[in-house]
DNA sequence: GTTCAAATGTCATTCAGTGACAAATGTCGA
DNA sequence: TCGACATTTGTCACTGAATGACATTTGAAC
């Protein structure tokens, strides 16, 4: 199972992952060239892009284990329970991952919100998880009308990403998951007639 | 004040963006490079690069029409007026000049459909005026929770981008005010205690 | 140890984007 | 109308991201 040649892999993968991030704290994410990263871990550039389709997925990688997260819990769901109880219930234990590896995540928010083309890139991910979000729902109601069923994972994780907004800039300090009550506090859904 | 360069400029301008577009239409946004688009406008690459920063730009220009309306409206409501109430109105707004622009938006919303790292820009200037919403709003309830006053503006950009979705799929047939009210009628606020 | 497959390095290439400087082209006053 | 001046454009050179092809190294398995 676990043979030297993917404890490499895993290792290498790990390595670049850390200088990367590294050299993105301190000089900037634009500023930090596959170069410096590759040389700071001995490899070629070439195998960098080997291991991460392009810069960027460096911090994106992160994201999709979260959206992994959800997704999981959200297909998990009881087939009967409403559409918005699942989102909520599947955006909380997204949450309690993200506390769980607070400050792991913290990190990645951060260089996250520095630089343009990650903030881009990360929202695209988002949304492509929210059209995944969309397509298991209509499985489960399957008369509703399209724009009921992008409408409601739209709206939760536009919660979701104004809680880790407020997270990040109270540098973790304000709990997720109050955060995320309190959010749900302001916005009410109302049914689905499909 | 228009004297033939100021004309050769706007000309111009508008040249790249029609060649520009039609090639994305044609052989979509990544396979078309900056040489070809100045190519067909005879100018020389270094040019093109000049009018617009990005190949995204040519795109994206378009959307900062649409946001500046929706900005300019957002500003211009009555000070004492619910958020809730005025976010509404000023998306209204804002799908009154789409519609008034119908052809053109599609075009535009079909393209960034097309690309992800369109797709992805547009995302990210939709979050940039979403917060100089939020700060809009923070002039006028100075007092409230900063998860609050990014909350409200965050799910209202959510409705927008689900309901022009929803638009442009629909090849334009579906009426985006209309849409727009059904989203409307689907999620709530509940009032902000500031 | 030899054989096979996977991982890596090297090389070449395309394309986006930037800076510097020269050439061309409007603008405006004499 | 001519000539200074400013703006726009082209050319050249360069960096850096990303991709493809091919050779080389290095684990894996027998």
């Amino acid at each position: 199972m676990t043979g030297l040649r993917e404890r490499k892999k895993d290792k290498l993968r790990a390595d670049l992952l850390g200088a990367a991030l590294d050299l993105f704290a301190r000089q900037g994410f634009a500023e930090t060239t596959i170069h410096q990263i590759a040389d700071s871990v001995d490899v070629s550039p070439r195998t960098f892009l080997r291991y991460f389709a392009t810069k960027e997925d460096v911090v994106v990688s992160w994201v999709e284990e979260s959206t992994a997260v959800f997704l999981t819990s959200f297909l998990e769901r009881p087939a009967g329970e409403a559409p918005d109880a699942a989102l909520l219930a599947s955006a909380r234990a997204m949450l309690v991952h993200y506390t769980a590896k607070a400050e792991f995540y913290l990190t990645i928010e951060r260089a996250i919100a520095s630089s343009s083309a990650i903030r881009a890139r990360k929202l695209e991910m988002t949304s492509t998880l929210a059209e995944q979000v969309t397509a298991a729902l209509a499985q489960r109601t399957p008369k509703a009308d399209p724009l009921q069923l992008a409408l409601y994972p739209a709206v939760v994780f536009a919660m979701l990403r104004t809680v880790i907004g407020v997270w990040v800039e109270s540098e973790g300090t304000r709990p997720l998951l109050d955060l995320f009550e309190q959010a749900a506090a302001l916005v009410t859904f109302r049914p689905v007639s499909g």
